[in-house]
DNA sequence: ACAAAATATGAACAGTTGCTCATATATTCA
DNA sequence: TGAATATATGAGCAACTGTTCATATTTTGT
């Protein structure tokens, strides 16, 4: 057996089965997508960008201002970071971090667009 | 202490946390906003909705397609239509699903117009 | 150099997630 | 009605995630 098959379950429609695998997406494609919409997929980073959507922001700010420890907003940054959705800029002891450019927001608005069209 | 702060951490702007405070997301929209990125959040949710994208589908087939069982895709297609990303429609035995409509399309595409932008 | 303060980070822990496996449900056809 | 088949679903498990706690690192001011 090819395919991981656990019930009874044969092809119905060759062409489509066909047309998929011609026009399967690159994984690393696949990865690198689904990989953007996880660390949207948290409620806590989606705050911290709002925020920063607003204004520049330190650490301590973000933190005050949305209620939780540094630290916890610090990780949180990490991953932002890594992920390319925001920069930093050092300014003594103090760390500002920002969106790193519009793209981010635009993304941000596409999914309120999308919310505030399903639950009207 | 009402704010939870673990290390010391004191605001810095006391300006940039008022104009936060204020402007502060709803806290339903930030679950909703989360909530529908997390499910965009999975590579296999991500490339059933490719397909889906491509052309309606019914379970066996999309299984056949990703070489996932039938199980697992059945799987994420309930979390995709409870995220209101997919509908279907049963004939006979086969179920169809698809694209629920266009933003969910249009999402995806931003998404990899950000990351082209990202790592070109 | 030293204390204070802003940020970063690693370990640990609880909660969540995605898959598999077994099985239930629903529909067709003989 | 009964066998076959497409899909759905619940339990279980390993892997992952987000927070806390303790502490390290970096920078400032005295």
């Amino acid at each position: 057996m090819t395919s991981k098959e656990n019930a009874i379950c044969t092809v119905q429609h060759e062409s489509h089965v066909e047309l998929a695998k011609e026009n399967a997406m690159d994984p690393i494609l696949v990865d690198r997508l689904s990989g953007l919409f996880k660390v949207l997929g948290d409620p806590t980073r989606i705050r911290i960008l709002h925020l920063l959507s607003l204004h520049e922001m330190c650490v301590c700010d973000i933190a005050t201002a949305l209620d939780m420890t540094q630290s916890a907003i610090s990780h949180q940054l990490k991953s932002l970071k890594q992920a390319g959705l925001v920069r930093n800029r050092k300014s003594g002891r103090v760390v500002y971090y920002a969106l790193d450019d519009d793209h981010v927001s635009t993304i941000l608005s596409q999914g309120i667009h999308h919310i505030s069209h399903k639950y009207k």
